[in-house]
DNA sequence: CACGTAAGCGGACCACAGTCCTGTTTCAAC
DNA sequence: GTTGAAACAGGACTGTGGTCCGCTTACGTG
């Protein structure tokens, strides 16, 4: 009936280089580490020229984000739609205590990536979308808890300051702490906040 | 009676260049904004070779450091040897306050140079000695309200995070918060935290 | 004042992120 | 099948941070 999505349609050759891109990227960075993987590495690895890697994926950070966007898609989700007490119909405090759980869960996989995307973004992280989803969900179950007031959003921002990938690689490598104190402390904090307000 | 400090003896010539380079750099900073200024840009308005550039500064970022060394040092000072209730004298909750406000204040004249400095240090802020002496001074006070203990050092850092260059300059002009917003939202989060403890 | 030496100097050089422009390929309309 | 146009491919090119190494100069010593 209605014509095909033509606007959305990828070229099935831009696609294949997609795929040999993402591919060879994640190999490379696997082998070498990310540090020792040029973009110029990365385009020839996969077979194509510069001009289309930078076409498909702008810049360097976003080639890094593009290699844990599923992840990424899959850990928002659960927070929209997953079960409670991370999805929705726990008691906001509870949800709150999850999300930290989840996420520092997944900066235990990803932060290293997370981490090199976000210092190439210059100054702009607390602009991405993938931050503001975060930092939105932890400001709508604070203002449950402590109404609204630029105090709950100031103790919003404060809340996920710690929840970078930054000071989590910190705490885990120099500090050497593990995974259960660090999410002891971010439960110490939130709860800390909470009963204050 | 005893030799001159002939180790530490800077040369005519040396001495000489440093200062126009960091004239140069100041003053080209001060037309275009810190990001027009390369160091090429730099090394020849200051009238030298970019190897003497690096020579004295070693980066980019160490150069921008350097900039405001001197309002650094002068902070760190009146934290150590200062007037009650930033110096020594006052209760531990009073001076974590007035630290809070003092490094706001000293944030609001020179976070960009901060910023640009961190972002360019590539994840290895936390291993600076300027913001590694801001830590030791939360943590200790924090110690003292708090006891020892790992959770303690968990909540040093969680204080800490929120006072970034980033963070603060994004509250600055994204969120277009007031200082004296940002320093109550910080001393709620102060509070809220010791009074848990 | 002459001299030896080590600190200091400077610009050629490199690697890499990101841009641009030209020639090519795909896809849909007819 | 033909064709037009939009999207794409790709490599040469640029600007910049940072390194290297042969040359120069300041400064202590005799």
């Amino acid at each position: 009936m209605s014509a095909p999505p033509v606007a959305a349609r990828e070229r099935a050759d831009a696609r294949r280089n997609r795929e040999r891109i993402l591919c060879a990227a994640a190999r490379l960075i696997e082998e070498r580490g990310i540090e020792h993987v040029s973009m110029d590495d990365v385009a020839c690895a996969a077979g194509v020229g510069k001009g289309t890697l930078y076409r498909r994926f702008g810049d360097r950070s976003a080639l890094l984000r593009a290699l844990i966007e599923e992840p990424e898609r899959a850990f928002q989700e659960s927070l929209i739609r997953g079960e409670a007490p991370l999805g929705p119909g726990a008691p906001p405090l509870q949800r709150l205590h999850a999300f930290g759980d989840a996420l520092l869960d997944h900066y235990e996989r990803h932060a290293t990536f997370i981490r090199a995307a976000d210092s190439l973004s210059g100054g702009r992280r607390y602009l991405h979308p993938v931050y503001r989803a975060y930092r939105a969900h932890v400001g709508v179950l604070l203002r449950e808890l402590l109404g609204d007031g630029v105090r709950t959003e100031y103790l919003a921002d404060a809340l996920m300051a710690p929840l970078g990938a930054e000071p989590f690689l910190h705490q885990r490598t120099v500090l050497e702490m593990s995974l259960d104190e660090i999410r002891d402390g971010w439960h110490a904090l939130v709860d800390a906040v909470c009963a204050a307000g």
